[in-house]
DNA sequence: ATAATTATGTTGAATTTTCAACAAAATGGA
DNA sequence: TCCATTTTGTTGAAAATTCAACATAATTAT
């Protein structure tokens, strides 16, 4: 657990809390941590939404499946970052989504109720751990807003650059790389790859962008 | 103020804070309450999102205008419901949604900084607030996974069953009302509203469904 | 290095949505 | 009650998306 520790320090469940503090209290909630393969599915949608995630290394993507077999990716996880929070915490019987490793990856799994329901010691560290989760919840919201508000525009032209303009106020540059292939980014943006495609060729003869593969730079 | 602890008491937000703990409570956040007719603007995308909304009577509209005009409706918020926490709780800089008072209504208003940093006085409440909006957030993440399932949908058709079955089994019978008219309807679905009335009527030849209005029912 | 696989771009046809315009029905106010 | 306004349903044309099929480029595995 050790080696990880750096990047638990960045974990937004954690902040504030020291180390050592960290360490004990992952050994009294039962904190495993499981290594999977690329691809591999770390939640399946309709199984169990007791545990919260936290990917240790590599990345993960949410994504659900509908009855015609569009899949539909919600987001990204990287390292540090959260996953299933959401569920375990209205401690919902089941996920409605699945959790993919994009990579081969290393996350850590805690059942939620030694979070939502104070042990018996009563940890000091507890508190912090709420409203730690409490924040990481309303930042889980705004991504969704920004999420329905790319995917609510009615032309995949719209959606593609509501969807790069988010991305480049993030990286604070013209010029920046996104975190999915032409199928991902098709299936993020809920639309057909090969339109997004045509409407990517379209964007660069017009001169409103450049691109190569992941790297995008808006002109 | 007390008018309304009937209401504030089903606020998940006051979940087991007793009444006279809860007044006490409200007075010491600076709570204020407000009327709003049908139609007004309770909160502007831009504005200051310092503050949480609490409707007491009557219902509001989370809704989004993109740059072409067209609406977004995110949700609707009913009485006792929560709105606006997950800007209030990042401490965002502004709103990128509006609330707009669907019919007649009175809310009330906390400014988040006092939920969100512990008064000199150290309320013993105060943590249970904390966690009661942890638990909200949580729902509220789930809602908007909802609205994604049922827009991320790639016909108008598919969406508006997508919807028409989740509210069938949130009211557990598969004839019901919904909140929306047939303008709002298409602005939450995020499809053209004469598009909307043609499928419906469609749907209701090939014996899928009965509408009337705001009715519905699942054949 | 080579073969096999996967990813990307392109095209045209079919499907669906959007848009605009209008008529009828329902609602609200004077 | 009657008039004005709003809501709803219908239609056809224009625009956009999806789908299928294929060629080429890039990547991965042997």
């Amino acid at each position: 657990m050790e080696k990880y520790s750096e990047i638990l320090k960045k974990c937004p469940l954690f902040f504030k809390i020291e180390n050592n503090n960290l360490i004990k209290m992952l050994t009294c909630f039962g904190a495993k941590i499981e290594a999977f393969d690329k691809k591999y599915t770390i939640f399946a949608e309709g199984s169990s939404a007791k545990y919260i995630g936290i990917v240790l290394s590599g990345s993960a993507q949410i994504i659900q499946i509908d009855y015609y077999g569009n899949r539909n990716i919600l987001g990204t996880i990287e390292a540090s970052q959260v996953f299933a929070e959401e569920f375990a915490c209205t401690e919902a019987s089941s996920l409605p989504i699945s959790i993919v490793a994009n990579e081969p990856c290393v996350v850590m799994l805690i059942d939620c109720q030694h979070i939502l329901h104070t042990c018996t010691n009563n940890c000091e560290f507890h508190q912090q751990i709420i409203y730690n989760l409490m924040k990481d919840l309303a930042l889980k919201s705004i991504d969704f807003h920004q999420k329905i508000d790319i995917t609510s525009k009615r032309t995949t032209r719209e959606k593609l650059l509501t969807y790069l303009i988010y991305r480049s106020k993030e990286e604070g540059t013209k010029s920046f790389d996104i975190p999915f292939n032409r199928q991902e980014l098709a299936d993020y943006l809920e639309v057909d790859r090969s339109g997004l495609s045509a409407e990517i060729s379209k964007l660069r003869n017009e001169r409103i962008l450049e691109s190569n593969k992941k790297h995008f730079v808006l002109l």
